[in-house]
RNA sequence: CCGGGCGUGGCGAAAUGGCAGACGCAUCGGACUUAAAAUCCGAAGGUGUAACAACCGUGUGGGUUCGAGUCCCGCCGCCCGGACCA
């Protein structure tokens, strides 16, 4: 029987889900086996199916743990459903289907897609985000950040009842706008914030007041602020999900809108979000994408007194360079800024007025279109510069942006590209306080550092220490601040949406918002036959009055219970919500009780490998750590990170296509072409240029490849050997199916090597192996047990290549060789390499069994060859005994026949000997 | 514009500063076949030679080194990310 891939896989795949092969062992039974978490991306289970480049990630990880299990690791390696979301419940719009069903059908078909590649998950924990036994957990979570708040001493989150301890015991008071300060009258306290001297004592307050003050605390707190309204989904969008000011999904215009929306305190972790990152084992370019994203810059606010002696406010402005402060000279406050409306003189008014109106028209994405353009206007207002008493005025401009900083500048026009711009077209004064430290002379605009000048009490100082002195300065008149500012906004979590997670929350006739309690979790979604979106900010679930009106339940502080009437809140989760703990569920997935038992948490977290897409890397990936971050400040979890090892898989692209070079490009097939000088041609007319160039995968352009054809057409083994043969597995790289073949090849020849024809089978003895053959055997067995460790596959299998050649070579197989290379094979090609290992005579599954060893003294061999250089160039190679000293060595390679004429006449300078690599004559 | 990464045969790619192109595809030649497919064996970077030799070759120009695809600097091109963030 030749090599026939469907007489076998569909076995084995069965055999290993009865058998639960790949179960991870839990920690009470796993003794001294060292662990490993290696963990997928889990996928949105979407319509379409998977298509050829979604499993690539999933194969590493696979051989990675298959690997790992053999070397007597035990290993988790699970796979679940990130099922909540936008697509599922547009498709089910359109379709009239109800998200659930259409949700059910697309998990069947993955896993369905998944399981025919023959991927070693531990199916028995399976998560599904949707399922009410796991958004349990995720609307427990939620209450956990709900009732926590970010204390800013400790700097970690802490339960909310720690706060009201605080305040009960006079520790704290709270700040005229209903911030928390130290009690100032307390010995050694310094306040946090606010202004000092307006305290009250937390008896002062009322019982609202007191939920104000909470409310204003809480990781989870509600905020009517403008976010990213967008019509065409008909929700609210995080900062993260809207790309060029268009929605990331379906890519609808986003609008601007105040409107009140469950936030997450993001913020508050922005510090260590950016300091844990440094020993974590992450592509160096993700990280910067995270720390971009943060964006946090150091600098100093620094207060403007308004020049009109009826007007008390201050400008007060965010500069990272404030040893440019002698060069201010003018201000620029955002369109929006509170004081625009004051400060505007009566002469200014109609042209600030028509400015801001424009202003407010532009869309995000048109500002940016505009950016080269500045515009702007005079307010008429002037301000006093602190360090000189100038006076300068005060401009609105768009290019200043409400959200960063203060929504306020001083404008340096020497020494900033924009502020540059603006002042040319203004024809505002320009003024040099930045030299080259070299002395020679620089133009405006100079935006890096130097030395001070024209700058009285800093002249000649470098730029840090100008900095320094400058807000040393102005801070000891209480006009300037050193601070730290971030990019990071805090984290929109609510949508109206119908298909995601409800918010365990209710909210009292003062819109107060109360946890329920956790005995009442899951809140499940409730069913509903009309969740179109309502077109205007009011989520489908408000549609539902019995659901949305709610007698609820609470106890007072004697544990007495009483009930209220509230609504529900009916706004539901983002999808990030679940996938922000999932690799925690895995852990133990089936637990009534809690979201993880917490001695299987601490035996398998961190997450030892992690491979999935880089489009993760400021959503998820923040997203993810941020909850962690929080689970592991109130002693949920044990690590402060949760992905220790993270690795970005590159993506499929569809095969290469070939275009003509006109005005209209024409497609051509890979056989109308040729190649002529460095380019390709038309064959029938080779005058004709051709291009050739890849895209990714997709449905419109019609290049998606289904692996079930694939799979189908060449066996899943052959499948799994081509996607990590195709190169590095961090690359771009193209599909093409033509290729395949050479992967089936292999198998097909491992197949004949060692299991042969059925009226001829191939001879399997115990003797002993031949010693070249055994010496590349053991090389193999290092060789490709360290590419797996390294994620090398592509070479891994090169190597296996090589190998079956020589046993191919063999007239009887000893029984050693064809084990280890059936164990060797066993990550990569899984389902053949069982069948040959029960052909071998073995009843149970190789899974578990040892990875073959490799012995050292084997590796040796008793000759070398070595290249032989003059003057760096290879003239001739010589093979000499391995244990040759180099003057043996040397004077073989200089009696060599091809080197000799080289050394002819000629002074040998210096003679270079690298043990065991090469020799080297240096003539003149 | 800023930040990061990458440029090696016809294609996917290998190569701790030490034999460039392992391994696979495609190509060409041979075997088997009436023939084709499949399969097996072999060849192959370019120029050059009867064959050797020799010369040239890792985007491009320099540099470091006995020796550079690999390290350093400039330029060109491609990819990814960010982008009026003060």
């Amino acid at each position: 029987m030749p090599y026939n891939h469907t007489a076998f896989e569909k076995k084995w795949q069965q055999y290993w889900l009865t058998n639960k092969t790949f179960a991870a062992i839990e920690p009470a039974e796993a003794g001294d086996m060292p662990k490993a978490y290696v963990l997928d991306m889990f996928p949105y289970p979407s319509g379409a199916g998977l298509h050829v480049g979604h499993p690539i990630g999933w194969l590493a990880t696979d051989i990675f743990s298959r690997y790992l299990r053999m070397k007597g690791t035990n290993v988790l390696h699970p796979m679940g459903w990130d099922a909540f979301g936008l697509p599922a419940e547009q498709y089910a719009i359109k379709n009239n289907v109800h998200p659930a069903v259409t949700t059910k059908t697309n998990i069947a078909n993955f896993r369905r897609q998944i399981q025919m590649l023959g991927m070693s998950y531990d199916w028995d924990r399976e998560v599904d985000t949707t399922d009410p036994t796991y958004y349990k957990w995720t609307q427990w979570i939620f209450l956990q950040l709900f009732n926590s708040y970010f204390d800013p001493i400790e700097k970690k989150a802490r339960p909310i009842s720690h706060l009201v301890n605080e305040l009960e015991n006079g520790n704290f008071v709270v700040g005229p706008d209903g911030s928390i300060k130290n009690n100032p009258t307390q010995e050694g306290m310094e306040a946090i914030s606010g202004q000092v001297g307006l305290e009250r004592g937390w008896a002062e307050l009322t019982v609202e007041e007191k939920n104000e003050v909470l409310a204003g605390q809480r990781l989870a707190f509600t905020d009517e602020a403008p976010v990213n309204w967008c019509p065409g989904l008909g929700t609210v969008l995080s900062n993260e999900e809207v790309i060029d000011g268009k929605s990331e999904v379906g890519g609808f215009p986003v609008e601007r809108r105040p409107m009140r929306q469950w936030m997450l305190r993001i913020t508050a972790y922005a510090d260590r979000l950016i300091a844990d990152l440094d020993a974590l084992q992450w592509p160096e370019s993700l990280k910067e994408m995270q720390r971009n994203w943060i964006g946090r810059s150091v600098g100093a606010e620094i207060d403007f007194e308004i020049d009109n002696a009826a007007i008390d406010d201050v400008i007060t402005v965010f500069t990272t360079r404030p040893d440019t402060l002698y060069g201010a000279t003018y201000m620029v406050l955002s369109p929006e800024h509170a004081l625009v409306e004051k400060i505007t003189t009566a002469e200014q008014r109609e042209a600030i007025g028509a400015y801001r109106a424009q202003a407010a028209g532009k869309s995000d994405r048109d500002r940016m279109a505009d950016a080269k353009d500045k515009t702007g206007g005079f307010t008429g207002a002037y301000a006093i510069n602190p360090i000189n008493d100038e006076k300068i005025p005060v401009y609105i401009a768009d290019y200043v942006l409400t959200g960063y900083g203060t929504g306020a500048i001083m404008a340096v026009p020497a020494h900033d590209d924009r502020d540059f711009e603006f002042a040319t077209k203004f024809g505002l004064p320009i003024k040099l306080v930045v030299a080259d430290p070299s002395g020679s002379p620089v133009a405006a605009p100079f935006i890096g550092e130097g030395v001070a000048v024209n700058s009285p009490i800093i002249d000649g100082l470098p730029t840090e220490q100008a900095k320094d002195k400058i807000i040393a300065a102005l801070a000891d008149e209480g006009v300037a601040l050193k601070t730290v500012k971030y990019k990071l906004r805090d984290w929109l979590f609510s949508r109206q949406r119908y298909w995601g997670e409800p918010f365990p929350i209710v909210i009292d006739a003062d819109g107060m918002a109360h946890a329920i309690r956790e005995a009442e979790l899951p809140l499940v979604l409730p069913e509903m036959t009309d969740f179109k979106p309502t077109g205007t900010p009011e989520p489908p679930l408000s549609k539902i009055e019995d659901w949305v009106n709610v007698e609820q339940l609470f106890f007072d502080d004697k544990g007495d219970s009483f009930t209220r009437h509230m609504r529900r809140e009916t706004n539901t989760m983002p999808q990030w919500a679940g996938s922000c703990w999932y690799y925690l569920r895995y852990i133990d997935p089936h637990n009534p009780n809690r979201f993880v038992d917490p001695e299987k948490e601490k035996y398998w977290m961190p997450v030892d490998l992690y491979i999935g897409g880089v489009e993760h890397a400021v959503l998820h990936l923040l997203y993810a750590r941020f909850w962690h971050k929080v689970l592991f400040d109130l002693g949920h979890v044990s690590t402060p990170e949760p992905f220790n090892k993270l690795v970005n898989q590159g993506l499929v692209l569809g095969e290469m296509e070939y275009h003509t070079v006109e005005e209209t490009p024409r497609k051509v097939s890979e056989d109308d072409i040729t190649r002529h000088g460095d380019s390709y041609v038309l064959k029938a007319n080779p005058s004709q240029k051709v291009k050739a160039e890849t895209f990714k995968m997709s449905k419109s352009r019609g290049n998606v490849v289904n692996p079930d054809e694939i799979v189908n057409d060449y066996g899943a083994d052959a499948f799994r050997l081509y996607e990590m043969y195709l190169g590095p597995i961090e690359s771009q790289k193209p599909w093409n199916t033509r290729d395949i073949i050479g992967m089936s090849r292999f198998l097909s020849s491992t197949w004949n090597n060692l299991v042969g024809e059925e009226d001829k089978p191939v001879k399997i003895d115990a003797i002993a192996i031949p010693e070249a053959v055994d010496r590349q055997m053991h090389r193999t067995i290092k060789k490709v047990a360290e590419d797996i460790e390294c994620l090398r596959f592509n070479t891994a299998i090169a190597e296996l290549i090589k190998l079956n050649k020589e046993v191919g070579a063999l007239e009887v197989v000893p029984r050693e060789l064809a084990e280890n290379f059936v164990l060797m094979l066993a990550p990569f090609a899984p389902h053949l390499a069982e069948e040959i290992w029960s052909r071998l005579g073995h009843t149970k599954s190789l899974a578990r069994r040892p990875w073959p060893t490799v012995d050292p003294a084997k590796l040796i061999e008793a000759s070398m060859e070595i290249p032989v250089q003059v003057n760096g160039k290879i003239r001739d190679k010589i093979v000499i005994a391995a244990d040759a000293d180099e003057d043996t060595v040397v004077a073989a390679a200089m009696s060599a026949e091809k080197v000799k004429p080289w050394l002819v006449d000629k002074t040998i300078r210096k003679t270079l000997y690298v043990p065991k690599r090469m020799v080297n004559f240096v003539v003149g």
